[in-house]
DNA sequence: TATTGTTATACTCTATAACTATA
DNA sequence: TATAGTTATAGAGTATAACAATA
């Protein structure tokens, strides 16, 4: 971190131009921002991102889905119940296991989903409209290495886990 | 948001390879990293960006502070106190407002801004680890950009802050 | 005895509004 | 009447543990 201070000429109290501290105002401001664009399609973010997971995989149970998500079982709860009073998804009935409940996106929120993904899309082109022509897919490149390095799962959001990260600890 | 599905091929229920996805995993990820890394500081991240912003213009009213930083007056107290409490800042009179407190960092609040400047600049180290020779300025550069367009300051982290951000409503 | 889903409880964080002492 | 700081309260979000039904 170019902190403040130790680059001369820069007004104390400024972070700077960091990485670090860029990736973390930008994640926070986006996540507000996705937050809010995905308003119209009457879905939250977390919500989107479960119901693509059961989009994904049809029939999973509650629990599965959330080990997929790093998603503990009673936060799972409330969320599929907002999911469902919506009729975005339905709890059917596991015929081989009376305990469990099996998860399927309803007609509705296959539109929904449908509508979210194109929200999703055009906020990503928001996103990048500072960027010059390649620049995004270098930019995405450098920053699954970070993620990499970092041990971040491709499909997982951190928002959403429970337990703590697999952070390197090595420094 | 080139979503699941609309890429043949790819795993419906993961967001796939998106700037927006990964700013927001990053953004968190980074966030918690850094509130990690600090805790041998005796420092949270929010309290080490009010200790810089404290010793970057000594003598500040709580309100003036909270007002560069965006956060609620109501906030600040608690915030403060525990800055207080710790022996890094000082709240003194201010002689022209019997109201008003004007802040200053102590001896030993320098020292901890110090070392917590230096566990920044490692930790900064180890996020640009995985680039290449000159990638972290480029990188900057692009997030830079991207922040800029989004209305978003310099100095100030969202997570500090009470009101909604400046965002652009025409997509 | 272990597991699925659920409920209840407590804890953290923060926003809001009321209050005091000054101005 | 307005402002600086403070306090109190309420709300959202989430983690933890206990629970009933089933395996």
């Amino acid at each position: 971190m170019s902190a403040a201070g130790d680059t001369p000429g820069e007004v104390a109290g400024q972070p700077g131009a960091t990485v670090g501290f860029l990736l973390s105002q930008l994640g926070a401001a986006n996540a507000r921002w996705f937050h809010e664009v995905l308003v119209p399609a009457g879905l939250g973010p977390r919500q989107f991102a479960i119901l693509r997971f059961v989009a994904g995989a049809e029939g999973q149970s509650q629990n599965a889905l959330g080990e997929s998500l790093q998603i503990a079982p009673s936060r799972m709860v409330a969320l599929i119940d907002e999911l469902e009073e919506g009729g975005l998804v339905e709890r059917r009935h596991n015929p081989h296991d009376r305990r469990a409940k099996a998860l399927y996106v309803t007609d509705k929120g296959r539109r929904t989903l449908s509508r979210a993904m194109k929200i999703g899309m055009a906020h990503e082109a928001d996103i990048c409209r500072p960027l010059h022509e390649g620049e995004r897919e270098l930019l995405i490149d450098m920053l699954q290495r970070i993620a990499a390095a970092q041990g971040l799962t491709a499909g997982v959001h951190p928002e959403l886990r429970t337990a703590e990260p697999p952070f390197r600890h090595d420094h």
